[in-house]
DNA sequence: AATACGGGGGT
DNA sequence: ACCCCAGTATT
């Protein structure tokens, strides 16, 4: 026995039943390898199917606009996934003529498309020998072999790489991938990992050595930046005052209620209420608070307070700026505590 | 080689 | 609260 057979005589009994293992299109695998980048498999199934609905296919992904694109994406996070997904298929059409490539080097070229997604679309959908190195396999072949260097280190990686290759089959390279995703969500997790259950037990360096809660070798953290706001909802004839948020950088793009960074948090409805003068030319009035969240990014934490604000003259609206109503049922792609908020008042 | 980039579920 | 996930692009 080896481990590819070992492994693979696992899965064969264990897969997990996932929308996007019905069919080996490179498209459908595409959008679900990109969706499940730094996202666990829960979080992404519903929006898979949503999405797969709406663009069933490449071509018809590629005429839709971006705004729709991310309202389908709206609440996943990471948002230029969305955007390089559209990109790409538009550049498949545009290049290719419609038809994915398949070899690794090309897929790779495409925009969002890294290392790791490469190798899985081509060894998934195209039976490629490629291996696919992500989290789930840094943490097994740490464990397996005892690997104590930084996972995170590119040095680890080629280490990975390295051994992976060694131990991937050349009839089935997707399936030995996509195991060892599956062996990782579910046997070889994070912590407590249930090696009693492990179909590789007999081969873990880790296990033998009882150091598999140890392993993978991560750097610490640093502690997340932490910003006041003051969030205004805006209201005017039953419509609420939006902005678009700018093309590059946090939540680029989304569209979200007018915000004022706050030096002073006890200076909250002075300073909204300033912000949106300058911001907007109009004399407000700010009225009572009413959502209040703390809301962690991967380096900074927002903490966030909603005011209803009132004003009355019209105006002329600058460029990203509009008035949206509940019941125009509006296809506004949102994110973060917006998102929550706008939700609450039937805005999403 | 660092850093930016979301959000949610498990512990 | 904290951890970390089917990573990639930018600096």
């Amino acid at each position: 026995m080896t481990l590819s057979t070992q492994l693979l005589n696992w899965y064969y009994e264990n897969a997990r039943d996932l929308p996007w293992r019905k069919d080996k299109d490179a498209y459908k695998i595409w959008v679900s390898e990109i969706m499940l980048q730094q996202t666990r498999v829960e979080a992404v199934k519903d929006y898979y199917q949503r999405w797969i609905e709406r663009f069933p296919t490449l071509e018809v992904l590629a005429e839709a606009s971006e705004q729709e694109v991310l309202k389908y994406w709206q609440g996943l996070g990471y948002y230029t996934r969305a955007r390089n997904l559209l990109a790409g298929v538009r550049e498949v059409c545009a290049t290719y003529g419609g038809e994915m490539p398949n070899d690794e080097r090309t897929i790779q070229r495409l925009p969002g498309v890294g290392e790791y997604t490469a190798g899985a679309i081509a060894s998934i959908a195209y039976d490629r020998r490629t291996p696919a190195i992500d989290g789930n396999v840094l943490r097994i072949f740490s464990r397996l072999f005892c690997l104590d260097g930084d996972i995170t280190k590119q040095a680890t990686k080629r280490e990975v790489d390295h051994l992976v290759r060694q131990h991937m089959p050349y009839n089935c390279p997707g399936d030995f991938n996509q195991a060892l995703m599956d062996l990782g969500a579910t046997v070889c997790i994070p912590r407590n990992p249930r090696c009693q259950m492990c179909p590789l037990a007999n081969l873990c360096e880790g296990y033998a050595r009882e150091v598999q809660d140890t392993l993978p070798v991560r750097p610490v953290k640093k502690e997340p930046l932490l910003i006041h706001l003051a969030a205004g909802l805006v209201l005017r004839d039953g419509q609420y005052l939006v902005r678009r948020r700018p093309e590059r950088g946090l939540l680029a793009g989304m569209w979200e209620f007018p915000t004022v960074e706050l030096t002073e948090k006890r200076f909250a409805v002075e300073s909204l209420k300033e912000g949106l003068q300058n911001e907007f030319g109009q004399e407000a009035t700010v009225g009572k608070r009413e959502f209040h969240y703390i809301h962690t990014f991967s380096h900074r934490k927002w903490d966030i307070s909603f005011y209803h604000c009132q004003w009355f003259a019209g105006s002329e609206l600058l460029e990203g700026v509009r008035w949206l109503s509940s019941t125009e049922g509006n296809p506004l792609p949102w994110a973060g505590p917006h998102h929550k908020v706008a939700l609450a008042l039937g805005l999403a």
